[in-house]
RNA sequence: GGGCGGAUAGCUCAGCUGGGAGAGCACAGCCCUUACAAGGCUGGGGUCACAGGUUCGAUCCCUGUUCCGCCUACCA
């Protein structure tokens, strides 16, 4: 065995072991197994990416789960992969270039796409090396790219698919244009923010001179586009004017005044300019008008006014337009007043830039008739979302969804397999076609545009199976048992992979998802870099350890709640880690001479052992069923508090004695420690997935040892041998289940732990020297407990430090004793020669004030008839035994008090 | 505007279907006891946001209020 050093250090350890797993292959599934399956696909990082916190919790998470699976006998298919990331990686790139003094259309489209090949060839996929890093155990040889070649051919398959089926169209109408980005967006990618800004009153002549209109409006620059103005029908104020005609300041075009529902009268003046080519508001009541009002664009898709601006404004930066068309319009003393105004700006969720909507022609997903079934699965359980409250949240969005623009004007992604005629026909096509179908033609221009990326991730589950293949893979492992993911992206993937899975594949892509929360910075801000606040996931494990940050996450992952972040957890959780490791270190260097039993005979066990192995199964069944209920948090919380508060602060405190003297316990119990350190570890694996097998390789097996031809035959464990390859590493043991649970073992150690901390609250409380050993008398209340504490005093002795002098229903008190009074047993520590009386009379009168109180309480509620004849009976029965052994108590810490004071009084 | 969630110890949070509240950290006291001072033992600390209601009984269920967060939306 070697020889554990005193404290745990991660640095080398992690990338060992690591390696190890990788060369033994232990994360490839196989599909010809005859385990169940159990499989999901990782969430595709971005290609851009790079480790941050919500990455490290949905790994952590999800390698949980797969570890869990993996040792509790399933074949576990993780499928890792990334995302191109169209706009984002695009972006990435131009910068790049934009350094060398070039830009893309300078370079042209082929050249420029073989360039961010070799972006990503050299810098991306960092992600990658930092998700391994994390331990994650994913099936690195089925590893997939959403651009590589087989997801680009289910693309064009559901592409054309749809679009054979009328669920793909084109259209021209306004969308969300990004005029940095230089495309359209989809609805979800525009992200809403409120900002202060300024509400302007421009008043608009009537044409006869008869007077004005005055019109409200945060974005001055637009009235250049005006074409109308509306007002509500129903308003008394304008009634007159509607259908008559009013002059546009600046741009001097004639235009109307209509009406329409949609005004509301209470806002502003009532009256609203109708900008039809730039407002998607506007655009509806002008449809809505007979004859519909005309577009005047004056918004360019470089976000400059274009000439329908007129002359004056052309070329100029929107902004810069609208200090002008102000400047002009003041000097006209057409503006009637400026108000402060809060309002919500829409921004470009990749660059932040203020989205301008424009008209353009783009490529649509009718998504309602996908919507219904993705609504009904969820509905009807098929698919489960975990916390059930996103279901809400997915329902709401469902049924209000709009069709998806799915053209991107960018050149980094899966090009539309559509092509243009000069006779003006469309081919959508599989392959790329020679010729026009219509005239014969072969001078076919293929569609500039790409796809939204998400365009590709909603096939994910489904694409990095084979499809539209038909392997073995996507028949063994689709649907997927989980998805893992954040809950910013319910509407961008997740919705979107139901309504794929459920048109391509007939069936959910997966049958649970599990949502998980936020990581936020430690006082409940999102972390982000203009804030500074952004806690690097690397640093943390460098610091710390991979197993102690990852347990960090999982002990905060309480469902529906974000994780606040603060990098003490992680210290604290490091400390648990060398707690682990020490007592791994005293376990394996007392226990060097044994191996691992496979079985332990529990009938001739001393209490302590027997106690520790129903707390092991009880822990095991414990975080069975959290991680069962995707209870993270609850799951680390009982593997935490058995390592240490029974394992460290009780267990091994026990078997001291026995280890240090020559019984003939001592192999059971040497046994006992590395059986339950074994099954420990296996249970901590998939949480501390580093330090776990580093230990474990330490645990003298007989099997593996000779294996490497140790000299273990000679062993007196060698009669036990486990299945060898089970024993190459614990990422592929078993995972305990839990055994029976030994429910008098727990009842006896109760007592004695009872008795124990009677001696030691007594020694806490009167500041007794813990090096003192104290003369102890223990009273019990009933034979049983008399037979217990008998049968064990040298643990009571031990763990109490002291002398017991007397035990049994007669142990008096001796005169001048500290009491603690419990349940089972009186101790009593007399005073003499250590400490005060008063002291201790203090403190008993203190617990008796504690004790009245509680009786108060009980009596009143047990003198209530309605108490006594509504509540069930067993509630009662409780309540009437509690109230019985608080009078007992109360009594016996009174007649303590007084015999204290008799004592006190005679010395 | 609509919806969702949160408010429990100094801090961060648990608390499953109602039966006088728990943990970790922090704090205080005593200890270098041969796995671990990154440790051990002991202890103090809470009007469960506020106001009503249902109930024998409410941190928990219902209604309203306040304060936070988030999602969503076409008030120009």
């Amino acid at each position: 065995m070697t020889e554990l050093n005193k404290s745990y250090n991660p640095k080398g350890v992690e990338e060992k072991w690591y390696d190890r797993w990788m060369t033994d292959r232990y994360f490839e599934a196989d599909p010809s197994s005859s385990k169940k399956p159990f499989s999901i696909v990782i969430p595709p990082p971005n290609v851009t990416g790079s480790l941050h916190m919500g990455h490290a919790l949905n790994t952590t998470i999800q390698d949980i789960l797969a570890r869990w699976k993996r040792m509790s006998g399933y074949d576990v298919l993780w499928v890792p992969g990334m995302d191109h990331a169209g706009i984002a990686t695009q972006n990435v790139v131009e910068r790049q270039i934009a350094n060398e003094g070039l830009d893309r259309h300078w370079l042209g489209r082929d050249a420029f796409i073989e360039r961010v090949w070799k972006w990503k060839e050299e810098y991306g996929g960092k992600i990658i090396h930092q998700l391994k890093r994390l331990g994650a155990s994913c099936d690195w040889s089925r590893e997939r790219f959403t651009l590589d070649e087989g997801l680009s051919r289910a693309v064009v398959e559901v592409f054309v698919s749809l679009y054979e089926q009328g669920l793909i169209y084109r259209d021209k109408r306004l969308i969300n244009w990004c005029p940095r980005c230089h495309t359209a967006l989809s609805d979800i990618e525009v992200e809403h923010e409120e900002f202060e800004g300024k509400l302007t009153y421009i008043k608009y002549p009537l044409i006869d001179g008869s007077g004005h209109i005055i019109v409200a409006t945060t974005r001055p620059e637009t009235m250049l586009g005006d074409t109308a103005v509306a007002v509500n029908p129903e308003d008394a104020r304008y009634s007159d004017l509607i259908g008559k005609v009013l002059l546009l300041p600046l741009a001097g075009r004639k235009i109307p005044v209509v009406s329409d529902n949609a005004v509301d009268p209470a806002f502003g003046t009532g009256a609203v300019k109708v900008t039809p080519a730039h407002d998607f508001n506007d655009e509806a009541i002008a449809k809505r008008q007979d004859p519909p009002l005309p577009a005047v664009s004056v918004i360019g898709p470089d976000g400059r006014m274009t000439g329908e601006a007129g002359a004056k404004y052309e070329g100029m930066d929107r902004y810069e337009c609208r200090k002008a068309v102000l400047q002009d319009l003041r000097e006209a003393g057409l503006i009637s007043k400026q108000e402060k105004h809060v309002h919500a700006i829409s921004q470009c969720y990749r660059c932040k830039t203020v989205i301008e909507p424009i008209s353009a022609l783009q490529w649509y997903v009718k998504v309602k008739p996908l919507a219904e079934k993705a609504i009904d699965v969820v509905r009807n359980g098929e698919i489960d979302i975990v916390p059930k409250t996103w279901e809400n949240t997915y329902f709401a969005w469902m049924e209000n969804i709009n069709d998806w623009c799915i053209s991107r004007q960018i050149w980094w992604g899966h090009r539309i397999p559509a092509w243009y005629c000069d006779c003006g026909e469309v081919i959508v096509s599989r392959k790329v076609p020679a010729k026009c179908e219509k005239c014969g033609g072969s001078a076919l221009r293929q569609d500039e545009d790409v796809l939204d990326t998400w365009f590709s991730s909603a096939l994910w589950p489904f694409s990095t199976l084979g499809w539209p293949e038909d392997t073995r893979e996507l028949s063994r492992y689709y649907p997927t048992s989980v998805l893992v993911t954040g809950f910013d992206i319910i509407f961008f993937w997740v919705a979107r992979m139901i309504m794929m899975g459920m048109k391509f594949r007939e069936g959910v892509p997966f049958r649970d998802v599990y949502i998980h929360a936020l990581v936020r910075d430690s006082s409940g801000q999102k972390m982000s870099k203009s804030k500074g606040n952004v806690i690097d996931p690397l640093v943390m494990m460098d610091k710390y350890g991979t197993d102690a940050f990852r347990f960090t996450l999982a002990a905060f992952a309480a469902q529906g709640r974000d994780v606040k972040f603060a990098e003490e957890r992680v210290e604290g959780y490091r400390h648990f880690v060398n707690k682990l490791w020490n007592a791994s270190r005293f376990i394996l260097l007392n226990a060097a001479d044994v191996s691992v039993p496979e079985k332990i005979e529990t009938r001739k066990l001393d209490i302590g052992s027997k106690w520790i192995l129903s707390r092991l199964s009880a822990t095991a069944q414990e975080i069975n069923g959290s991680l069962g209920d995707y209870r993270f948090n609850d799951a680390a919380g009982s593997i935490y508090q058995f390592i240490w508060h029974e394992l460290c602060d009780w267990y091994i405190e026990m078997v001291k004695p026995v280890l240090y003297a020559e019984t003939d316990e001592k192999k059971q119990v040497k046994e006992c420690l590395l059986y339950v350190l074994d099954h420990t570890l296996k249970l901590l694996h998939p949480f501390m997935p580093y330090v776990t097998e580093e230990i474990w390789q330490n645990i003298p097996i007989r099997s593996r040892k000779s294996e490497e031809g140790n000299q273990i035959s000679e062993h007196a464990g060698a009669r036990y041998l486990r299945p060898s390859s089970e024993d190459k590493s614990i990422v592929i043991a078993r995972y305990p289940e839990g055994q029976l649970r030994d429910e008098k073992a727990e009842e006896e150690m109760a007592v004695i732990m009872e008795a124990v901390t009677g001696v030691r609250t007594i020694r806490g409380e009167l500041n007794l020297s813990p090096s003192i050993e104290l003369k102890v008398s223990v009273k019990t209340l009933n034979e049983k407990t008399k037979k217990i504490l008998k049968k064990n005093l040298v643990y009571l002795k031990k763990l109490a430090k002291a002398d017991i002098i007397a035990i049994g229903g007669d142990a008096g008190k001796p005169k001048g004793s500290a009491a603690a009074v419990r349940k089972h047993v009186e101790v009593y520590v007399p005073l003499e020669g250590l400490l005060n009386i008063d002291l201790e009379v203090d403190r008993l009168s203190k617990e008796g004030a504690k004790l009245e109180q509680t009786i108060l309480f009980l009596n009143k509620k047990l003198l209530n008839e309605d108490f006594l004849s509504r509540a069930p009976k067993d509630v009662v029965d409780k309540e009437k035994e509690k109230y019985e052994e608080c009078l007992r108590k109360k009594e016996r810490v009174q007649e303590n008090i007084r015999k204290l004071c008799e004592a006190g009084g005679k010395a």
